[in-house]
RNA sequence: GGGCGAAUAGCUCAGCGGGAGAGCACUUGCUUCACACGCAAGGGGUCACAGGUUCAAAUCCUGUUUCGCCCA
């Protein structure tokens, strides 16, 4: 790829770049892994996002950090290899056409099963990938060639793979349970795809006649609704409140139902009156009551969540909230309701749909846990699989002991059908890897049915790290690039994928999915909640890109990840990105328009480098030392920062402004030559460090450098040269910038900036060269026009001072700006004092001096007295100040 | 009810045993030949509270308060 040299513009536009760059490297086919390329392979499998969805924050900077790592690791030789795809997403995707539909005025039964899905396989081909466009406008290098989705032909033979091998096992079973029911959507959810949220409610408390009229009960409950289903009553059997009442019959309220009054363990004597309704039918608790009482389960909701058949004809058809408002008045009326109280209490919702889920009893499968627990548990303990950050090896651990059988059936029509066959005939029943045409047992076609249901989405999200290799073929690409490296994703996906993939790796292809599990930060809005889109908090990534550009977008999130585990996003760090662009493009725009195209970075003359140009060189080692290391380590967010702080603050302020004086000057040609590889050096090793970070604007300004180069996406990842690093220059500039930013500091005070001055300085015999070496810069850098070591002729009678060091400089004023320097004088006295004081204290500290480690002591000392020879400099002088007033 | 995390400058956050830091915002001065998306200088903090450990605590321990999240 060679880029067309132009003129670069004096603003970084990110829109005159990006486009193009990506392009150019899809031509080249740089995202491609090849299967039998040489060397160690680096494989990430993108956590497969939702084809409903379009980007959002958590994806921009999931996939940020995992195109960063896949950039890095394929700089540094690795054969690289990012996976791509979606998710089909059963309920979500259902839900959208069904919606489209309902525009219509149709239902998915107007349409039947068969034309529904075909409507929903269109739906997903014209918006399906809006998600792998947004992927690609974000820079990701991912292989589109290998681009997978659940739902495809590959795909299903892995799902009927996976649930045969399980079924054959006995892993997988029927069962009638209380399941999570949801109203709205028409189906049955796994525990995890129920969210917990607090409403407002009321505890009712009700009175339940004994049947021999000695009395009654008070039981306390939130859904009086149910009371309708109620079969018993049952108390703590340790309850001397109700001890001898155990036994007796109650008559239900307005059912008129006799039900026994039970004990059992279960109840808890302190919540509400310590007697407790059961309803088997609707919820789980009471159904394991009702389970181990030999008690019916009475169903009076539907489907819908409104009253059946089951409930009379006073309450049939009313939903559930008019129903309890109903049965509230009527208990009233009766005399049965004793006291209401507020009462604030968790209730399920859909995680899709929001609205209250309804513990409902039904036939469905189940797929038992503890068996593919088991390794999955041993793998995260003995490390072969660990959490960065490492407390999430207890989140994953705590939850994988406590883990219940998984319901896996979905009353959906989008997704992957259950493969069991039963036949109506001679009632044989099983799984297939392959549809059967008739029944095996008796050959009978007609009556020979598949299950309705569909399997949970995640289902086959959790065969994803090798179903998308090629799986449950041996393929050479499932041979080579399994295990994968790494799982990047937010922390809310760790049960519903993470454990998942784990155990389906182990089980599936013997060993684990990945080694390595990055649970980076959630984005949070500024108010400290999650983004949502109907609160209007929601940022959209997109619009970013626009604004600041994507490079500027990916950088401002990557150094925002510093924030542990929740992130509370704000754009002014986007903003100080985009900045930092347009700093790179200006400081490549100076570099780029010294260079010649047939001059070379290496090897310079060592002779004509000077003390700035080793220093920078020796930062730019430390550079690739601290960039390479907080990479390998997942610390992205110190990477990024010292990318930030060695361009802008080391070679912007310092190393480009002390380029000029030569390059800028009429003759030293020679010089000019090395100060133009040091900056080609610099810029050429800067880039490809940045590069993962801020993927368009380093490949642009890679391109428009002198020389033929591989793009910079394919180029290698710098390497540290001990030879390179100059610990006596980086000393001497420390010394040196001190001293500028110190005359600098003392003109600003008196409003001198720009004015030329006169320097004197004092210093010790071996801090003299250090001094003289420094004219040069101050001349440059602070205007100084001269300076010259304080003789016996010269001392200043009026001068503003200031140390470095064991230095003191001189700026000499007129004598009405005498008060100032006494002002200031004041000021530095009363700092060194109080510091001075402080360090004292702990050297007179007897226990200091004796257990605090020597070499802390020795600092201290060294300390005290450096400060007291300048406290001392500084009271006569200030003496002699005052003196001349 | 159990667990995790957070409280440091006006805001968003680093630092996590030995001299309080960054970005933004703020003040002052700069139409300096890469950049005003800039340059230079500066102001600003009882490091939530209370105990404890230590020669030494923003940093470690215990408790309290407030906030956020997860699980039941």
């Amino acid at each position: 790829m060679k880029h067309i040299k132009h003129e670069l513009d004096k603003t970084y536009d990110p829109k005159n770049v990006e486009d193009r760059i990506y392009n150019g490297w899809e031509e080249d086919n740089l995202f491609r892994a090849d299967v039998e390329a040489p060397g160690e392979t680096y494989v990430i499998s993108i956590p497969p996002p939702n084809i409903t969805g379009s980007l959002h924050m958590g994806h921009a900077l999931d996939n940020t950090i995992q195109d960063l790592l896949i950039r890095y690791h394929r700089m540094k030789g690795f054969v690289a290899l990012w996976v791509p795809g979606t998710d089909h997403a059963g309920i979500a995707t259902q839900a959208v056409v069904e919606k489209e539909l309902k525009k219509e005025g149709r239902t998915r039964f107007d349409l039947g099963r068969e034309a529904f899905i075909k409507r929903v396989w269109e739906w997903q081909e014209e918006y399906g990938s809006t998600i792998i466009h947004q992927l690609k406008r974000m820079g990701c290098s991912c292989d589109w060639s290998r681009i997978r989705f659940t739902l495809d032909e590959g795909y299903y033979r892995a799902v009927r793979e996976a649930f045969v091998s399980f079924y054959e096992k006995g892993l997988i079973h029927q069962g009638r349970r209380i399941i999570n029911w949801c109203p709205h959507c028409l189906t049955a959810l796994s525990d995890l795809e129920v969210e917990h949220f607090d409403v407002p409610g009321h505890l009712y408390y009700v009175r339940y006649p004994f049947e021999d009229k000695s009395g009654y009960v008070v039981i306390a409950t939130t859904r009086p609704e149910t009371i309708l289903a109620d079969v018993a009553v049952a108390v703590n059997p340790d309850d001397d409140r109700y001890k001898d009442k155990v036994g007796k019959k109650l008559v239900l309220p307005m059912v008129g139902r006799i039900i026994p009054l039970i004990a059992d363990p279960y109840v808890e004597p302190g919540f509400g009156t310590g007697a407790l309704k059961i309803t088997p039918g609707h919820d789980p608790n009471d159904f394991e009551v009702g389970q181990r009482h030999n008690l019916e389960s009475i169903i009076v909701l539907d489907e819908h969540g409104r009253m059946n058949e089951e409930s009379g004809e006073r309450y049939k058809g009313m939903t559930r909230e008019e129903c309890r408002k109903a049965i509230v008045e009527d208990l009233e009326k009766e005399g049965l309701l004793e006291k209401i109280e507020e009462y604030n209490h968790a209730v399920g919702h859909c995680y899709r749909c929001l609205k209250a889920i309804e513990p409902y009893l039904s036939w469905q499968w189940f797929l038992k846990m503890d068996e593919l627990a088991k390794p999955a548990i041993e793998v995260v303990n003995d490390g072969r699989v660990k959490f960065i950050p490492e407390r999430f090896n207890r989140i994953y651990l705590n939850w994988m002991e406590n883990i219940r059988e998984w319901c896996l059936s979905r009353q959906l029509w989008w997704g992957h059908r259950i493969p069991v066959w039963t036949c109506g005939k001679c009632g044989y029943k099983n799984a297939f890897r392959e549809d059967p045409g008739s029944c095996p047992e008796c050959g009978e076609k007609e009556q020979w049915f598949q299950d309705e249901d569909v399997l949970d989405t995640w289902f086959s999200s959790g065969l994803w790290p090798f179903a998308t290799l090629g799986w449950p073929e041996r393929t050479a690409d499932l041979q080579r690039f399994y295990p994968t490296n790494v799982l990047v994703t937010a922390r809310d996906i760790i049960f519903l994928w993470v454990a998942r993939m784990i155990m389906d790796g182990l089980k599936f292809m013997g060993g684990i999915p990945f080694s390595d599990v990055f649970i980076h930060p959630t984005i949070l809005a500024k108010t400290g909640q999650r983004m949502s889109k109907s609160l209007g908090t929601g940022v959209d990534p997109l619009e970013l890109f626009e604004k600041y550009g994507t490079d500027a977008t990916r950088f401002g999130l990557v150094i925002q990840t510093e924030q542990g585990q929740d992130l509370k996003y704000s754009e002014d760090r986007i903003e100080m990105s985009r900045n930092f662009m347009n700093k790179i493009w200006n400081a490549a725009r100076y570099t780029l328009s010294f260079l010649k195209e047939d001059e070379d970075a290496l090897p310079w003359d060592e002779l004509l480098l000077r003390t700035e140009d080793r220093w920078i060189i020796s930062k730019t080692q430390r550079l690739i030392e601290t960039v390479t290391m907080n990479i390998d380590n997942y610390e992205l967010w110190q990477a990024s920062k010292a990318l930030y702080e060695f361009f802008w603050d080391e070679f912007c302020d310092w190393y480009i402004e002390l380029s000029k004086p030569v390059l800028y000057a009429d003759d030293k040609e020679e010089e000019k030559r090395a100060i133009r590889q040091v900056l080609n050096h610099v810029l050429s090793t800067f880039l490809p460090l940045a590069h993962p970070f801020i993927p368009f604007i380093t490949e642009e300004l890679w391109g428009a450098l002198p020389g033929e180069r591989k793009p910079l996406m394919v180029s290698e990842w710098p390497k540290t040269d001990p030879y390179l690093i100059y610990p006596e220059d980086e000393e001497l500039m420390d010394f040196r910038m001190s001293l500028v930013r110190v005359i600098r500091n003392m003109k600003a005070e008196l409003n001198i900036s720009s004015a030329e001055v006169e320097i004197l300085y004092e210093a010790p015999d071996e801090l003299e060269h250090a001094v003289e070496g420094a004219k040069e810069m101050a001349a440059f850098l602070a205007k100084v026009r001269e300076m010259k070591p304080v003789g016996e002729f010269n001392r200043p009678k009026s001068a503003l001072s200031a140390m470095v060091g064991d230095a003191v400089i001189y700026l000499p004023i007129d004598e009405e700006q005498l008060q100032k320097e006494i002002e200031r004088l004041g000021k530095e006295i009363e700092k060194a004092a109080g510091e001075i004081e402080r360090v004292n204290k702990k050297l007179e500290n007897k226990q200091f001096v004796e257990k605090a480690p020597e070499q802390i002591v020795e600092t201290e000392r060294e300390k005290a007295l450096a400060i007291g020879e300048r406290l001392h400099a500084m009271k006569d002088r200030l003496t002699m100040l005052e003196g001349m007033k």
